[in-house]
DNA sequence: TTGCACACGATTGGATCCAAAATCCAGACT
DNA sequence: AGTCTGGATTTTGGATCCAATCGTGTGCAA
């Protein structure tokens, strides 16, 4: 039974390269501005240069990276104004969302969205909050099955990861408390199918960390390139 | 200096064909769920398969195809309610774009919105309705050059456009007025750089059009496959 | 010393060839 | 007669090789 030892994972191989190019990014590993060669990524993962190019178009179409004909692929970099703006366009589009998703939840997936907010509280390191805060969010969103909403979802979680990320980590835990209050009533109002509380606390929510992040212009210039 | 005649058009392969593509779904030579053979469209185009896979993959990023792995490319079909909930969409972004644009709009930009608007009233055409109706509020949006709001925003035009186009032909120049007094409103609005009224009127615009769209549930089922 | 030009290396874009998977059609069996 | 199975054809996925272009470093001259 063992003589395809490898033909379990006949997943496309530009398929699990994107996969691997992503976890980099979103990780931190790879940062806003760093450039992807491609026969070097080709090469550490056993690939030829063709299907990372397949990768690099894939991660293109979901907002992990950038590309300039003849001058390769880059992680984007963003200004304040777009990251600000990507706030906006998130405090209108997921609300849709979570209104689209409210009446198809599961009560597994209460139980699970409770699961992961209970961590959420009870953790106190950087790179697991952003995990964990990801996983809650897209979570209250898995009921909404239409494509185009989801997509553009996840482009937008994708492509201010990394600000998110630098925001969290000098902003410290002190106003932790907020976001876990926050959670909550947005979990009540999810429990409760009530699309508009649903809408109006997510909605502030995004708001409100889109202000806070407006306070520190310092994660968005000093890069070292 | 005509040494090298081809030269002028050094833009990529892949770019040219991604164009030619782009252009037949628009205009609706190529219909949602239509497939794309890679070597068809290589060999109608002078090119190999290679820069036709790279192009459907920027397709892809633009929403105008879809790309199921071992399967090929096919243009996207939607269905009413991914459509109607696109639309939803639109009414919570464009504002937001037409907003960040009305500032840095020139006025030559409004001469052109004038013009266009004024062949939008002399036209009775079809197509030429859905070209007109298309450049000019990409045209509002000129003066917002943030990348992540732009693209998506042309995402959805891009994925809606043969709704549209279905539901514009058979609801035919009847209530044609609506649309011109919408445009007026919009036009006037954006003249005076009024960021409420622009929001209004652009969300109002956009919303009475899905209405009646979702009056119209014959456009999305009758396909001729 | 500074500025420009040329050439070389590095990197991406494209073509051809080969392998693997999916679809389609025919034939046989129930 | 309908359905399932088998192979043949079509179509996509990947690797290697070649061409074109960009960046850079060095050398020469002002």
């Amino acid at each position: 039974m063992s003589s395809l030892p490898e033909t379990a994972a006949v997943e496309a191989a530009s398929a699990r390269i994107a996969a691997h190019l992503r976890e980099q990014i979103l990780s931190g590993q790879l940062r806003p501005g760093d450039r992807i060669r491609q026969e070097e990524v080709g090469e550490r993962l056993g690939a030829s240069r063709l299907p990372v190019r397949e990768a690099l178009r894939i991660l293109e179409a979901e907002g992990l990276t950038e590309h300039e004909a003849r001058k390769g692929a880059r992680v984007p970099r963003l200004s304040q104004h777009e990251v600000e703006v990507t706030y906006q366009m998130r405090e209108r589009l997921e609300p849709l969302a979570l209104v689209e998703s409210l009446d198809q939840l599961t009560a597994a997936d209460l139980h699970h969205l409770e699961e992961v907010q209970r961590r959420i509280e009870a953790n106190d390191d950087v790179d697991r909050f952003l995990e964990l805060d990801r996983e809650f969010h897209l979570l209250t969103y898995t009921g909404c099955t239409l494509d185009p909403l989801m997509s553009m979802v996840t482009r937008m979680w994708n492509s201010t990861q990394h600000y998110r990320r630098a925001f969290v980590q000098l902003s410290g835990p002190g106003r932790r408390w907020v976001v876990n209050a926050e959670h909550r009533l947005i979990l009540d109002a999810v429990e409760r199918r009530d699309p508009v509380d649903s809408e109006r606390y997510l909605a502030g929510h995004i708001r409100r960390t889109r202000i806070e992040l407006g306070k520190h212009p310092e994660v968005f210039d000093g890069w070292t390139p």
